[in-house]
DNA sequence: TTGCATGTGGAACAATGTTCCGTATATTGG
DNA sequence: CCAATATACGGAACATTGTTCCACATGCAA
């Protein structure tokens, strides 16, 4: 027996071929497109279709229909998380802090249509408001730590209420102007500027 | 021009055929159940199957998937507010409260299924949250002015914040226990009996 | 270049909402 | 009670969409 050929679970056995992970990403981006212009009930040919894909690619890369919405929202959640760190280099903290802000609400506001998704009760949607929470509030936290060493922010903020916070200010004014929300989240962040320099 | 045939928006033009109304009645019952026990994405065709109907038969009464849940929705309402006077007539006014919230909790633990229809954000559910306040509202205040005008219950208990704090005891444990929700109305019940006798 | 594991495209299947229409029946005027 | 007819019925047929399957194509290693 020295070579086990089934039920060995071993770390990456191979690299996926070039190719695969080249549609793999296009057909991840053409989901992400359909998904904000017909919202998350767009048949799943229409993403194989905009991707320039057969369906049983879809298929091969996203087994589920589940498992693309699943990716498609982790993925703007990582795209979202990742802005921090890239804010945070070419801009004061206080700065990087409004401009992620801003980026944040636009997430929210595009990622609204999911919600019906996230609050079907479908158990494939499970683990996402922990993704959610777990990759976006470090970022957070990183943000609002450096503006606060930096004093040009009150500490004590606690990252959790600000995002809970912020995404509460989006969905209230449910279909009205997008400047709305980017007003009220300059306020709020205005009010955590004023006790800076503690 | 003595007779318009079109256009002419008249009350009753025919009452219904008897068969017809037997029959959308019993789609309706068939509905109810299999939405308790299938869940609100049970296929029509197992519906009209379980009411002894043809499909064409289920689609002339209730046009759309989503008339059919509506109907169902509101029918549910309604027995639970008819419910009220009914218990008030057969029982002193602190008990007949106290049955018609169980009745109320009953209703609202078989119907957070279709919660997941009223949340979906399609507008034909838009109208079902106004039909269950205005329908369950009157009920629960007879009842409770009943009860304080028998001196077995404190007054000034606001009926809309009574159903809503029910409705989240409910929801709140959310797989578990039928007892939990009632032995919680029970202890709330308890608390509006309190100060009683003014 | 060759062999093959991997990946691809799309036909085919299954489930389900919805429409259509030939047939059946309740209702009504005689 | 009978015939005429508006009304209602049943279910086949159609449309859409998720999912499976497999003959064929292709990147990659020897």
């Amino acid at each position: 027996m020295k070579n086990r050929s089934i039920a060995a679970p071993e770390g990456p056995p191979r690299p996926k071929r070039a190719d695969a992970r080249r549609k793999m990403d296009s057909v991840l981006k053409a989901a992400t497109k359909v998904f904000r212009e017909s919202g998350v009930d767009a048949p799943v040919r229409e993403i194989a279709e905009r991707a320039g894909v057969g369906l049983g690619t879809v298929y091969r890369h996203f087994p589920q229909r589940s498992d693309l919405i699943v990716a498609v929202f982790q993925s703007s959640v990582d795209a979202c998380a990742d802005a921090a760190a890239a804010l945070a280099k070419e801009h004061p903290p206080a700065t990087a802090l409004s401009l992620w802000l801003e980026r944040y609400v636009d997430f929210i506001r595009t990622k609204s249509g999911l919600c019906k998704a996230l609050y079907s009760g479908d158990p494939a949607y499970k683990a996402l408001p922990d993704y959610f929470n777990q990759r976006l509030r470090p970022a957070l936290t990183a943000l609002l730590d450096a503006a606060v060493e930096a004093r040009t922010l009150r500490s004590g903020t606690d990252p959790d209420d600000l995002l809970v916070a912020v995404a509460n200010l989006c969905s209230a004014g449910h279909g009205r102007d997008p400047e709305h929300a980017r007003r009220m989240v300059g306020l709020l962040v205005d009010g955590l500027r004023f006790g800076a320099g503690s």
